[in-house]
DNA sequence: CTTTACTATGACGCGAACGTCAAAGGTGCC
DNA sequence: GGCACCTTTGACGTTCGCGTCATAGTAAAG
């Protein structure tokens, strides 16, 4: 394995020791392993869901309360689909279930609508870069 | 002209009343007319511009510190062109220009990074609504 | 002209998301 | 083992983006 410790950690993920810290203390990723001597190390497979994390923050602009919630669905949704893959009780609360679909098409649908005015604006940041290259190329 | 009061700009945009009188008070937003009373007082324009505001930071997860330095190059390019179309000195700061023109590609990119990511956490979320769904269809 | 409801300004408050500093301990290299 | 450099925990500090009073002025209806 190729634990790496948080210093790397930080400059991999581009966020501070002290985030990375203040997200473990918040529950928002696992808490990694921890040397003989407390010192924190990190898998492959920590970064990378600390990464995922750092990338909902900054690109979907979400609070780290919202990210949070969002992970126990996603959780609980892939729990709930291990137990029906391992054929037991399947039928544990549908009313719950329907709340959670309900919950993440709405997601969607946010997320779409801010896809489309992401766009507009786009199309007026290409607008304005015209501008300023004709003004250059006088 | 359509004079509405702070309280109905509120209820149109979405904002607070605080907020709107923040915006203003830290210059994101022109102020705008007062009557004799000094009672704030906003144009259709006003409005416009306010709801672009709210779109950039709520979408867009600018800062309003961002939005703050966006605008002022908006306007420094729009008072540029216009100083060109009306032939006076075209040969203001080159260099300015440049500067700003690196600066808006260097937003495109990074807003199209965004939108990448946005999508592929779209599937994401389509995938697990996909099996909710399932779930609920048994 | 009074009343009622809205507005302005100033000041303090507040939660989120860290920054920063101190004190104590761990790590790695010679 | 000694040294320089890292890490940890705790605690207080800070900035942003407003919320929430308090106080005083304004608008408009009766």
């Amino acid at each position: 394995m190729n634990w790496i410790k948080i210093d790397e950690a930080a400059k991999i993920t581009g966020i501070t020791k002290r985030a990375i810290r203040y997200y473990e203390e918040i529950g928002l990723i696992q808490p990694p392993e921890r040397s003989d001597g407390q010192v924190r190390l990190y898998t492959d497979e920590d970064i990378k869901q600390l990464k995922r994390v750092v990338d909902a923050k900054e690109v979907l602009g979400f609070s780290l309360q919202e990210l949070q919630h969002f992970l126990s669905i996603k959780e609980r949704v892939l729990e709930h689909k291990d137990q029906y893959e391992s054929t037991k009780d399947t039928t544990i609360q549908q009313s719950e279930l329907e709340e959670i679909a309900d919950g993440l098409k709405e997601q969607e649908k946010m997320l779409q609508q801010k896809m489309e005015k992401m766009k507009s604006f786009q199309e007026e940041l290409k607008d304005l870069i015209q501008k300023v290259d004709s003004l250059l190329n006088v």
